[in-house]
DNA sequence: ATCGGAATGTGACGGGTGCTAAGATGGTCT
DNA sequence: AGACCATCTTAGCACCCGTCACATTCCGAT
């Protein structure tokens, strides 16, 4: 007889999942995550997920998603630091960059296209901005408030996102991983710098 | 009896799982790769890889360095095409972005660090700039060519690698998908001048 | 030239995974 | 109470990785 055979039903498979899946991905990665795997530390059938996830890729959809959810509100609180818009935007940047070196699983997961990644739903027209992406819109909103001209907002935003993201993707995966984590934050309120020093 | 049996010995095995691998990389991206299935399609048994190759990761790791080389030498050849330090860089970033929009496989799996990527070996201590990185050392000479000032060489290598990295980054995973191909020579010249503006 | 070691290739095996199909169980609603 | 539906289980297929013992070939040393 199994030990402890439990309800039939357990409850809150879905969020029970969702939570070791977490704790897999942010200390083995995500090539480490296995449905069976889960089911087993659920306590579980090996085939029990396929209900509540169409498979594995839906799975890291949806720890993408809560990644990226993740990411949009440490940007937030960093936004909400400063009341002027050029500190907004360097507080975001250095929030972003030490939210990849903090949780570098996540950050990877949220920007995964492979498995069909969170950002499918944003395949407009090309050449305007995304201005409700998460982990943007905050971008967005101070680079509007920095400068009326629609030209540079784009120029401005674009670059700034951009460099924020590959200082974070190098940090992590790149030739600057041998930067300490102190250092961290000082690099990328040097490199933010460059951009919005004249308003 | 087996079509062709062939000579027992390939001759030259190892190329031609590269060469196959390759392929399956850039039509079906880095998850597609299988080793036994690289064999059947050089003709040969399931475990003969495993005399080229220690496993798996092994063969991610061979293309990631391959991939490496692509891009460094990319950027050679832009490089050589100015003569003014300023134009070099300019010449460098936009070259960067345009690899990595051809040939998004391949610079994916080579900042790839899960599989213990290509930059292992540059475990220096952190602070000083990785002045040999492949893909990079073309960017730091010309950067050494701009100003001889250390600080300001070390912010603008940086900043730049990482404004390049960060734009070809989300313009392959991220929300800057639909930005059409025509689009993106643009776009990077225009964010890599903001940097060098001002020699 | 031959002999023996090293390199290369083969087949079978154990452990693991994703995913599907068919049946069992238990809430839930009329 | 009865019927329905979501959830969970067992069974099974196909594929994969990596290791093992064994076969074949090449090549250099004697």
């Amino acid at each position: 007889m199994p030990p402890t055979p439990g309800p039939y039903h357990h409850g809150d498979l879905r969020h029970a999942l969702l939570r070791e899946a977490a704790a897999v991905l942010d200390e083995s990665g995500v090539g480490a995550l296995s449905l069976r795997d889960l089911a087993r530390r659920a306590g579980v059938s090996p085939t029990a997920p396929y209900h509540h996830f169409r498979g594995r890729a839906d799975l890291v959809h949806a720890l993408a998603l809560d990644a990226l959810d993740a990411l949009d509100a440490a940007l937030a609180a960093a936004d909400a630091t400063q009341t002027d818009p050029a500190g907004r935007i360097r507080a975001q940047g250095v929030a972003y960059v030490l939210f990849a070196v903090t949780h570098p699983e996540r950050f990877r997961v949220a920007f995964r296209a492979e498995t069909g990644g969170p950002f499918e739903h944003l395949a407009g027209p090309g050449g305007a901005l995304p201005e409700d992406a998460p982990a943007f819109r905050h971008l967005v909103r101070a680079v509007r408030a920095l400068t009326a001209d629609p030209e540079r907002q784009v120029g401005l935003a674009l670059a700034t996102w951009s460099l924020v993201h590959g200082l974070a993707s190098l940090l992590i995966d790149g030739p600057l991983r041998p930067f300490a984590r102190d250092q961290v934050r000082g690099l990328a309120e040097r490199a933010v710098a460059q951009f919005v020093l004249d308003a």
